[in-house]
DNA sequence: AGCACA
């Protein structure tokens, strides 16, 4: 169940996206999400039978690429978690950048297929069968923005940032929420900013665990958490 | 499930 042997590639593929979101809000969204990670140099998303409910996030950096697969893997967006992987190719914007862009010959058979299946289309809700108590928690989670004011995601530390909290949220209902995982130490906030919270953990290992396994937890259902690394 | 660049 891992991203399967796709090796790293600045642009990232994204697949479950809610199908029903406008193709220039999704690209719009997306750009806001992701460009916390790093520089953005482009988002594709087509809405043909084949390719729709998928998006491409091209990254100027291979490490924003793979802080994005990491960190945002099942954020809740949309409604839907997003799955996300390394593109399988490079994208025609960085081989442009690059010098290695030459265009390509048209192909016939994408539009061949495109006619196969017509079969099921409506009426899949799956899964969560062996999920976390967050990952069935995150199910209907509105898409939030999630940036700590800045552009560029944090380098894994032991201290997380948290942020889309109900504002009556209290340090001790973090705690119990973070407690659970192993290295927890102390949940940090601030009289004067609500919404927000610091977590912090023993090491980066145990505070990435409990990202994975709280990202996009809803304590109520407007309020998905968004959780990133804090700036040092 | 599905890897493009209109």
């Amino acid at each position: 169940m891992l991203s399967g042997d796709i090796p790293p590639n600045q642009t990232i593929y994204i697949k479950n996206l809610n199908e029903k979101v406008k193709k220039i809000e999704l690209k719009r969204s997306l750009y806001c999400l992701f460009s916390q990670y790093g520089r953005i140099l482009d988002v594709v998303a087509l809405k043909t039978s084949r390719l729709r409910g998928q998006a491409w996030v091209a990254f100027s950096e291979v490490t924003a690429a793979s802080n994005a697969v990491r960190q945002m893997q099942n954020f809740p967006f949309y409604d839907k978690p997003m799955r996300i992987q390394y593109a399988k190719s490079k994208s025609d914007c960085v081989a442009k950048a690059d010098g290695s862009y030459v265009p390509r010959e048209k192909k016939k058979k994408q539009e061949e297929k495109a006619e196969r299946k017509r079969r099921t289309e409506e009426g899949q809700q799956s899964d969560m069968a062996n999920g976390t108590a967050a990952e069935s928690n995150r199910g209907t989670a509105a898409f939030r923005q999630g940036n700590q004011g800045g552009q560029e995601a944090a380098a894994p530390n032991n201290i997380l940032f948290i942020q889309n909290l109900p504002h009556e949220t209290d340090s001790l209902m973090l705690q119990l929420l973070f407690q659970q995982y192993p290295g927890f130490k102390e949940i940090r906030m601030i009289e004067s900013k609500p919404g927000i919270a610091f977590v912090e953990f023993e090491d980066d290992m145990q505070s990435s665990t409990a990202m994975q396994a709280l990202q996009g937890f809803k304590i109520t259902p407007m309020n998905p958490m968004s959780i990133t690394f804090a700036k040092k």
